[in-house]
DNA sequence: ATGGGTGCAAAACATTTGCAAAAGT
DNA sequence: ACTTTTGCAAATGTTTTGCACCCAT
């Protein structure tokens, strides 16, 4: 079976043939795409699938924790089939958004917001703005 | 003559009654407001203000680094006063965006975004979010 | 005087909703 | 059989645009 289709159960959410395929494609790609590339992807293999269903098949995975939203910016939106925290690195010219896997995040900050403002730190994101080596040269 | 003065011209940018207010907003207040927010509290003093202005005049203080933008998500993205980078609170249940002005950002990150990708990172921006203490006893 | 800024209304775009039919358990 | 999910179309909400008038320099 595929992993998805045993990520689906694991939440209680039906298996259909749309969520698996969102679900694999978030998994699978480095890119973090937003609502509408999520639809034209899914639409190559699965032509009539609607919009409206993109939207509120993120944002149950997003409610179960299945995958993350990635704000970048008000205009940039991405979809992380990884749920994990990592740091993101954003590139300004050609808006690719690439993960950084490597070393946690830093808890120091998590450890201030406790103990100086009283919060309850749930979770974290560091987003890098800058060029990607690719946009450096052009 | 008011700093939010100075600051418009030094970018170049004609002083007009709204950009002063808006700006003024902006490095006063301790939330970082959207744009609807903005405008509701522009209306009051300036009751003829329109939001198309508000859009603009916003866009065109990010562009010149008097303000950044703060996308905590894909549903709340406010506006900061301070352009320097410091990490935020963001309080999952009332929705406030706290600054964090203490301690530096840490630059290792940076620095493996560089060595390890190539990366020319121009800006940071670090999210906690939780909940904050009024939240966690409601 | 003139170039840039503002407000209005319309246009464009993005997101959400209600509902009947279809599909999963 | 029962419930949930889907796709459609409409409704809603948000952001952008063009343009005539106004204002800061």
């Amino acid at each position: 079976m595929q992993p998805e289709q045993k990520l689906l159960r694991s939440v209680s959410l039906k298996v259909t043939p749309q969520r698996t395929a969102i679900l694999h494609l978030l998994r699978e790609s480095r890119e973090h795409p937003g609502v509408d590339k999520v639809h034209r992807m899914i639409l190559q293999k699965y032509p009539s699938v609607s919009l409206a269903t993109i939207y509120k098949t993120l944002e149950l995975f997003k409610e179960k924790g299945l995958i993350q939203e990635v704000a970048a910016s008000a205009r940039q939106v991405g979809y992380d089939g990884n749920p994990e925290f990592h740091p993101h690195l954003v590139c300004k010219s050609c808006k690719e958004i690439l993960d950084m896997p490597e070393g946690d995040f830093p808890q120091e900050y998590a450890r201030e917001a406790s103990e100086k403002y009283g919060y309850q730190v749930k979770s974290q994101q560091l987003f890098l703005y800058g060029l990607c080596a690719e946009c450096q040269e052009h």
